[in-house]
DNA sequence: CTGAAAGCGCTTACAG
DNA sequence: CTGAAAGCGCTTACAG
């Protein structure tokens, strides 16, 4: 059984292909072909099962109808939550999703994004800090794209950013408001963007609280293993007996360091209180329930396809440049 | 700046656009093309960072160099994982994904695959049971495609599963093994194949150690929200005081099933050991740390690709229909 | 509304 | 090795 194309819908239909063509891209009114004879034609469309050849039609106009997603790890839970509440809106408005991994690798990073360039109308991405010159030239070709989570500074790249500053103060406020005195602030991957703006929120915040305490912000090394980061916070812990609670910047932290307060016998919240960026559902189940700051993983992707979607159809960079998404503090049980 | 094409590349060489596409597409031996030119015009390709328009060569060839990955939720953890197994491999070997979740709506199953019939080589499915219909469809167009984790009864499709029946034994003897004398099996979505296999494992495994109590089955409905089977597994327990072991048959149930027994305040293992199908990262670190059968992810996506490559490359489906891999059973402190 | 045709950028069978 | 050409299946500008 050959695969149907166009001139056999339109021989069927005893019309000449351009009339098919029109229908199907809907333009039907717009050329002034028949109520009646756009019926026939879908109707024909239906009966056999004809799905016209996207190859072809991209050839045509240039378009694919493909947006690339390109996250740090398909796997983890934010990406992943990430990739299905994007998936939900593209596919609503007509688009496909191929999306690939980039592991935090500069180099992978970059081959995706030239591999991916003709394949794809736009690019969801988020970038790792070695991208930056690739998504120059993205824009520079008027390529569409808009970054999420993360951004470059010095350039001006639509991104749709959650609100880390907001987000670090309320955790600040809600620790010093329950009158804790000595916070440890532990942090990693500092070459991503958003860390350290959540560790330059934390010191203002913890400032204009009067609880800055250089010595008990713990920066560690970016580890390929969570596990890696189990040594360093126990060691930290230990030599900082006065902690009287831990804000964890990123939510794979919080976990690692909850096996080292499980192993510690620190309690919860009772010897030391715990609170975490990023939510996580472990922090749900978890005994007792640890607090956390929520991103509006839903609303980034909503505003990020959004975004794009102004740049695909109107092949210019829509004014709002960056958006700033709040985030959202669960108050739970371990604080 | 316009867009490079072949025969750019093959004026700059000084060349006829055929010569270009050989070099390009691995045939300059075959098409007895000098060493030298060939690295002429590789070095021009690289310089001028000149990337083939795949719609036209797909338009021309009909093969994509695109798989199509349907999950049931790529946001969750069992298939994110999934997909980036497969992810890893399938860039290697030079395809894309584009991914879909069904949301384990047949309807949308079905249409998923429609849309995607011809803009991808291959399919990779998890599918629903209402899926049947259109995946022996895909396989009468002798389109390749492989099913994993699931599958129909008689309909010869190849797939890659995991030995949920070993599993099972594996998990009941350790029960058995360690004296539990009333084992709970709490089971949902009978209407997928892999947890009637696990139900019936569970059942002819338990009935061989004389364990089995029909009373003590639990088969709940399956439900879009997790939450909701909560209740149903608290009325079912307040009803079952004698249980002193329960077998989850999959972990987002198991999960739901430690919040009760929190509220129920039944200490793991001393009043009920737990055990689940499927790990979780929260296994690992809830306290006590729960034992669980676990899912050979990267050996599903291996064996996944490869049956599918093999189908794509020699358009013939190949000999092994069905490939059962071992789960492994990781002991913890809940049993 | 219909018809005829060009052309998107490749690949490949054919002739030399 | 080179050259010339057809054709994959669409879309669209043009003439009527």
């Amino acid at each position: 059984m050959k695969q149907l194309s166009i001139k056999d819908i339109a021989r069927i239909a005893g019309v000449v292909p351009s009339t098919v063509s029109f229908v199907i891209n809907g333009k039907e009114k717009e050329m002034r072909i028949s109520e009646e004879m756009a019926k026939k034609i879908r109707k024909i469309i239906k009966e056999t099962g004809y799905v016209p050849n996207r190859s072809a039609a991209s050839l045509r106009t240039g378009k694919t109808h493909v947006i690339g997603l390109i996250v740090e790890d398909i796997s983890n839970r934010f990406f992943a939550s990430l990739a299905k509440a994007i998936e939900d809106i593209a596919y609503q408005v007509g688009y496909r999703l191929v999306y690939c991994s980039t592991e935090n690798d500069d180099k992978k990073g970059t081959e995706l994004i030239r591999m991916l360039h003709k394949q794809v109308d736009g690019f969801i991405v988020t970038p790792t800090s070695g991208m930056k010159e690739e998504v120059l030239k993205l824009k520079k070709a008027k390529k569409p794209i808009v970054l999420l989570d993360r951004y470059f500074t010095d350039v001006d790249i639509p991104s749709v950013l959650v609100d880390n500053k907001e987000g670090i103060q309320s955790g600040v406020q809600l620790l010093a408001g329950k009158g804790y005195k000595k916070i440890a602030f532990i942090v990693t991957a500092l070459e991503q963007m958003q860390m350290q703006d959540r560790l330059n929120a934390f010191k203002t915040s913890a400032k204009a609280h009067g609880l800055l305490f250089p010595e008990l912000i713990l920066e560690l090394p970016f580890a390929a293993e969570e596990d890696a980061y189990e040594e360093g916070i126990k060691a930290f812990l230990k030599g900082h007996q006065e902690v009287d609670a831990i804000f964890f910047a990123t939510n794979y932290l919080a976990i690692q360091g909850l096996k080292v307060l499980q192993e510690l016998k620190w309690k919860i919240p009772s010897r030391v209180a715990v609170l975490s960026f990023d939510d996580h559902e472990i922090f749900k189940l978890y005994t007792p329930a640890i607090t956390s700051i929520s991103q509006p993983i839903a609303a980034i992707a909503r505003e990020g396809i959004e975004n794009l979607r102004l740049q695909m159809n109107a092949q210019k960079v829509p004014a709002v440049q960056e958006l700033l998404l709040p985030s959202e503090l669960i108050v739970r049980k371990s604080v």
